[in-house]
RNA sequence: GCGAGAGUGGCGGAAUUGGCAGACGCACUAGACUUAGGAUCUAGCGGGAAACCGUGGGGGUUCAACUCCCCCCUCUCGCACCA
């Protein structure tokens, strides 16, 4: 009788004895570092939460069997918000939340039997990793790639903090969901744009990354090629830069437009005669903005300010507008407006009557400026260009930045979306920033030998009036200057749990030196990450800022390689109906859909958690959980248990050493044939993309091949299905450990199993000594027959034109070709 | 609008990349064993009486298309007035 819960505990019992998981990194084997993003310690793990680290430990195991030295551990990104939260509203410590859920998350893990190298286990919020954050943090201020500025800031009113541009997720909080506003405030800042084109540029080198992870980071580093052109205001000096990728349509400006948070405006309209109203429209569509984005897009809207600008490259005049189109976040906020080859400056030229001047002509083909119905955006001649006339267009473009780089009024120009990384927050639960303010000395960065700052005890973690909670504790804020001496203020905000995230998997190489934040030889050895696996939803977050973080390192010469993660895969999420919303929905407990691994464990145990997750469908993929379905992979344990049971008294000690297939029967030639092809085949599904769900088919197949073999006690027999059993038992064990440990010592084995090696498979077993030829008539199925493998092409040709039912299937018409695909398929086409 | 991915039985999903569509599992049906079956084993299980028809729809290439090409529809995700 399988009984989970007896062999569970023991076999993790054991593995913790003898340190399977726990390694040495400078054993010669080939390394093989397998990380799974490590949670954030919220208070229990639900099956959804599951997947990642069944995957992991799936994977980790398999490349145990098959004799990597394998790096898998596991750590807590234990600073943020929800412990702080959680603490303000139960009256506890952030700490003594945190602490007691990880405590309650590890018990967990270990029930599933995943295994990590315990002894190197982190957690971002104790005093010996955030020291180290801190000097992650230094090293970025030295190299003047963290710095303070005033600046216009997404502030979330229900976090009460500010947020980095990547948390805010179409106008709201990543979070909470709830909508962002803006403020004003003096924020730390990571100079990540720095780093845009070779975070961009090296997105080339992580082939074994998802499309889409890259695509999306590629979408929000935002790069586009373009002029800077200066207009000059007509009748003063000042200079009125914008952005264009479209230089070569610079003939057809015929307006100028301003986003409505422009700083020149306010000078601009200083004694202009309708004030009132652009300042009213101007307030207008801030309000429209912030009640939703999208329709403020809808309709484009304008105000002209009397002002004219000159174009430089022509000295015309076009009038200047204020639209609600001109975003101030892009660019330098002031867009040239060519209607004839821009929709929006057409439609906006077309609803307030601005001419269209057409500069771009398309090939073979004519644009009449009043009866353009749309903007022609596309590459042709250019017209109306001055001397410009009669060029394509791209060349024309190439031409005229040159030509007002030559005249200092324009210049070539890369533009990126992405802005400066936002990391100060000001909540309690965080790594404190390690900067102190002095009278004297100005802005002083704490020296690494006073490091960490330690993050002090206060009792009351409520932010007040947008201040970080550890403005009110007085011993922290009054300090000394590192400088002078002198009396002086710490730096009161704390660092963005992000930072924390973006360096541990180089801390876990040696988790508890006290002397350094990693050590490069190692990290030079077992970096990059080998395997990461985590969810998508750190695909521009986590991910950019790893990279970007592990760039700067590389740079200060810290670490030899430029990207942390050779592979990346993201596990799709696990959905049930919510009975709230009724929906399909990830899990999670606001949705009440959460499945309980807990009761699942203790009804079937955590072998069967973990191969309903792995069959549940492909990994990379959404899937829906299905209750039932759970007892289907119970159902499977239990079958490979009693069988296993039922032959092992026969099989264990047996010793016949099988070669080829001489001397067996068919039945158990096709047994062995489908023992080898199983191993090869659920290898290649493991190791081409991760399809767990097609190798645990591949394993049931095999276990179905077993029950239908009729066993007397002949020796080949009982050697045949030994091989059949073994294999299947080692296959199961990367996915199913405890019941294929189990079942491997019933079969006279020692444990471990994951000391067994992962099994190879023989070719020529797998080879047939009949294949199946399948007939078609005009590509129509129509039979089937048997023929030795090596049998030429005009035999079979001729066994199968013999056969009787021929004429049936071809009703008397004349055969007009056949066609032979070498052992597979012969098409007969008939007409 | 741009980009990425997807659409196959009642359901989750397979198909070595152009060669038997529906592996495996769930659900369902029948038989066996049973005092019993919600356990287990064995078998069946896309539609259709059959010829045949079937992989979102329509064209095409090919001896042969879930797979390749063109057009269209639907869904998911990301970005989005990005100049």
């Amino acid at each position: 009788m399988y009984n989970p819960e007896a062999i569970e505990k023991k076999w993790q019992k054991y593995w913790d004895e003898i340190n399977l998981f726990s390694i040495d990194l400078n054993d010669n084997r080939d390394k093989f570092y397998c990380l799974v993003m490590f949670p954030y310690p919220s208070g229990t793990l639900h099956v959804g939460h599951g997947r990642n680290y069944i995957i992991g430990d799936a994977l980790a195991r398999y490349k145990i069997l098959d004799g990597y030295n394998v790096l898998s551990p596991i750590g807590w990104d234990a600073f943020g918000l929800p412990a702080e939260n959680a603490a303000i509203k139960n009256n506890i410590h952030p700490k003594d939340w945190t602490i007691s859920n990880i405590r309650r998350m590890k018990e967990q893990l270990i029930r599933w039997g995943i295994g990590y190298d315990w002894d190197r286990e982190i957690a971002t919020c104790h005093p010996g990793y955030y020291k180290w954050t801190q000097w992650v943090f230094l090293v970025l201020y030295r190299r003047v790639l963290a710095y303070k500025k005033l600046a216009g800031v997404n502030w979330c009113p229900s976090c009460a903090t500010t947020l980095a541009n990547e948390e805010v997720i179409g106008g709201s909080c990543e979070r909470c969901d709830t909508p962002v506003e803006q403020k004003n405030q003096e924020q730390w800042f990571f100079k990540i744009t720095e780093y845009a084109q070779k975070l961009l540029d090296d997105l080339s080198m992580l082939t074994e990354w998802p499309e889409r992870v890259k695509v999306m980071q590629e979408n929000w580093i935002g790069r586009s090629e373009g002029a800077e052109i200066d207009f000059k205001i007509e009748g003063t000096q000042r200079l009125l830069p914008c952005f264009t990728t479209r230089p070569d349509t610079i003939y057809g400006v015929t307006f100028m437009a301003l986003a409505p948070e422009h700083p020149a405006i306010e000078e601009l309209i200083i004694d202009s005669p309708n004030r009132e109203e652009i300042l009213q429209f101007i307030n207008e569509v801030r309000r429209e903005k912030k009640i939703s984005r999208e329709e403020a897009a809808a309709e484009k809207k304008g105000i002209p300010i009397n002002r004219n600008v000159i174009n430089p490259i022509n000295g015309k005049a076009v009038p200047l507008w204020i639209t609600n189109y001109a975003l101030m976040e892009y660019g330098t906020g002031a867009v040239m407006g060519v209607p004839a080859h821009d929709q929006r400056d057409f439609e906006f030229a077309r609803k307030y009557g601005l001419p269209v001047i057409p500069v771009i002509m398309p090939e073979g083909a004519d644009l009449e400026a009043t009866s353009m119905e749309a903007a022609y955006t596309d590459d042709g001649i250019q017209i109306n260009s001055g001397h410009f006339n009669g060029l394509r267009n791209r060349e024309a473009m190439q031409k005229i930045v040159g030509h007002m780089e030559e005249r200092k009024v324009g210049r070539h120009r890369i533009s990126y979306k992405i802005r400066d990384w936002l990391i100060s927050r000001q909540r309690y639960w965080g790594t404190p920033i390690p900067i102190v303010y002095c009278g004297k000395c100005g802005e002083v960065p704490v020296p690494e030998a006073d490091l960490p700052v330690m993050l002090p005890e206060i009792g009351n973690f409520r932010p007040k009036e947008g201040r970080s909670p550890l403005a009110h504790a007085e011993a922290f804020v009054n300090t000394r200057c590192p400088g002078c001496g002198g009396p002086a203020k710490r730096e009161t905000d704390t660092i963005a749990q992000w930072l924390c995230s973006c360096w541990y998997f180089l801390r876990y190489l040696s988790p508890r030196d006290t002397q350094k934040a990693f050590d490069k030889s190692l990290a030079g050895r077992w970096l990059p990450v080998d395997q990461y696996i985590g969810g998508i939803e750190h695909a521009v977050l986590h991910l950019l800022y790893s990279r970007f973080i592990v760039k700067v390192l590389y740079d200060e010469g810290y670490i030899p390689f430029k990207e942390p993660f050779q592979a990346l895969f993201t596990q799709g999420m696990i959905c049930k109906t919510s009975s709230i919303t009724g929906r399909l929905e990830k899990m999670s407990k606001s949705k009440g859909n959460v499945v309980s691994p807990d009761e699942l464990i203790g009804k079937y145990g955590a072998d069967t958690l973990r191969l309903y997750t792995l069959f549940i469908g492909p990994p990379e993929k959404d899937a829906e959980w299905n209750d039932r379905a759970v007892e289907g992979a119970f159902r499977f344990l239990n079958r490979i248990w009693r069988k296993v049971i039922e032959l092992a008294p026969n099989l264990s000690g047996l010793s016949v050493e099988l070669t080829g297939q001489a001397g067996l029967s068919k039945e158990l030639k096709d047994l062995r044939r489908k023992t080898h092809a199983t191993i090869r085949d659920v290898t290649r599904d493991i190791e081409g993309g991760f399809h767990f769900n097609t190798a645990i088919s591949a394993i049931m197949e095999l276990v179905n091949s077993i029950y239908l073999v009729k066993l007397d006690n002949e020796k080949n027999g009982l050697a045949v299905m030994k091989e059949a059993v073994e294999a299947a038992v080692i296959l199961l064990s990367p996915f199913a450990p405890h019941i294929a440990e189990e079942l491997w010592t019933k079969l006279g084995h020692m444990p471990t199993i994951f000391r067994a090696g992962w099994p190879d498979y023989d070719p020529d077993v797998i080879k047939t000594d009949e294949v199946l030829i399948v007939i078609q008539i005009n590509g129509k199925l129509k039979g089937k027959i048997d023929v030795p493998p090596d049998l030429k092409e005009e035999e079979v040709r001729a066994r199968v034109l013999a056969l009787p039912k021929l004429m049936e299937w071809t009703k008397g018409k004349a055969i007009k070709k056949v066609i032979y695909v070498q052992g597979r398929l012969i098409n007969i086409v008939a007409g």
